[in-house]
DNA sequence: TCTGGGGTCCTAGGACCC
DNA sequence: TCTGGGGTCCTAGGACCC
């Protein structure tokens, strides 16, 4: 029999490049050429003119400008983000079904079915960029590989707006010299273990005996260290699955864990959180909290029930049950940072979009409401708010606290390059 | 000048059942 | 009666990604 084919370079990883700061470039083009962030007391995203003096996302927006005195600070067009980035995905559509959005502004491609169609990977590459430019007058970069993850580090190596094919015959010249931080899985703190033991380059990382390396990385990144240097990693363009879990989080400096603050900080989380669960027709089983402290060290405290929830009253009892439970178990912590609330274990929860039912009697009586009273109470403001804006409406005490710094707009999209 | 917000995945130990 | 092994679920912690 022939010995295989080696296999063709037929998966691309598109990522728009600093997304955020590019979009406001294009909204207003006396920032174009400039160095600008996106965000006010921290950098969300900075352009490449501004990563040219230092500056990056997470950054505290002060320590940016001793950086870059010229930086503008712009505040973001989160709607135009969504809107921008779902065209490009639009066009990445047009050139192959298999397309795994994994952010706002990166996604997959296998085009192995359709290179007949539009040539060879680096081909696409290079068509596919310039529609994005063209059409929606944005920079994006792409890599080109046999495997998911040797796509995403040519990606890496070819911004800005710029492509890198890998061929599939010399993959080990391509990854050698990079540093480990390229590599899925290495992080600041296995990037830190790492160089303590002298290794900065994959080819280092993949020369060292992988008994002892796996021994205090621990298996799951040996093992994906392993695959990646062997390439074998065999993992599918696949179309997007549905979110495992429904999160918010919200941070303030220090403060005392007054019940007070407890129930209005968790109140606007569980408000965040169910009114998002019941949009997407999900409930879910299992109700996790998150407690900073001062210091930063921070612990979890979870609770599976028999049946899924997403009803917002419901959900701000559990959480601060969950939260005065992790608060007794750390008595020597006096004050707390952060505070976050998240669902899993979700379940399909359709709910029909009729009238809203008659209250029961017991909901008008009593303090606290019933199942259906709650539900029906929190349908009634899902509507308001969809006629009205969010804000129209909410539960006391959840509006009027002086905590959300952040606007709510921010919070929906998560962040990239930090 | 202490560091925002929304997710995923992995590990380890314990409970529980067969 | 004692012991072992496997499977599954739950909780907690941590690293990482965007």
């Amino acid at each position: 029999m022939a010995p295989p084919l080696p296999p063709l370079p037929t998966i691309l990883h598109a990522d728009l490049d600093a997304f955020y700061a590019s979009v406001e470039q294009l909204l207003d083009p006396a920032l174009r050429g400039r160095p600008i962030a996106v965000g006010g007391g921290v950098v969300l995203a900075a352009s490449y003119e501004a990563k040219a003096h230092g500056v990056h996302g997470g950054m505290s927006g002060w320590r940016a400008k001793q950086l870059c005195p010229a930086l503008v600070f712009v505040g973001g067009h989160f709607s135009e983000y969504q809107r921008l980035a779902d065209q490009v995905m639009a066009i990445l559509g047009d050139f192959t079904p298999f397309v795994q959005r994994i952010s706002i502004d990166e996604a997959f491609l296998d085009v192995a079915g359709t290179v007949h169609l539009f040539g060879p990977p680096g081909a696409i590459a290079q068509q596919l960029r310039s529609r994005v430019r063209d059409e929606v007058g944005l920079p994006i970069s792409v890599g080109a590989a046999a495997t998911k993850h040797l796509a995403k580090i040519a990606s890496q190596v070819a911004k800005p707006d710029g492509v890198v094919v890998v061929d599939p015959r010399h993959e080990r010249a391509f990854l050698d010299p990079l540093p480990v931080g390229l590599v899925w899985g290495i992080g600041p703190v296995t990037q830190q273990r790492l160089a303590d033991r002298g290794i900065r380059t994959i080819g280092q990382l993949a020369a060292s005996p992988t008994d002892s390396l796996e021994q205090f990385l621990g298996r799951a990144l040996g093992s994906k260290v392993g695959a990646l240097a062997a390439n074998r990693d065999h993992r599918k363009v696949q179309p997007n699955g549905r979110a495992g879990s429904v999160g918010a989080q919200s941070a303030f400096g220090r403060c005392e864990p007054s019940p007070e603050l407890l129930r209005a900080v968790l109140g606007r989380l569980a408000d965040r959180v169910a009114s998002r669960l019941r949009a997407k027709q999900r409930a879910g089983r299992t109700v996790t909290v998150r407690v900073r402290f001062a210091g930063m060290k921070a612990v979890t405290r979870s609770r599976t029930g028999a049946q899924p929830l997403a009803t917002t009253l419901t959900l701000t009892e559990t959480a601060e049950s969950l939260v005065r439970q992790a608060l007794a178990d750390h008595p020597d912590e006096l004050q707390i940072s952060l505070l976050a609330i998240s669902v899993s274990k979700l379940v399909d929860q359709p709910v029909l979009q009729m009238e809203l039912p008659v209250l029961p009697d017991d909901a008008v009586r009593a303090g606290s409401p019933s199942g259906s009273a709650r539900w029906a109470v929190d349908h009634s403001i899902d509507a308001v708010r969809r006629r009205f804006g969010r804000a129209a409406v909410g539960y006391a005490g959840v509006e009027l606290s002086p905590m959300g710094s952040v606007p709510d707009e921010f919070r929906e999209l998560a962040e990239h390059e930090l």
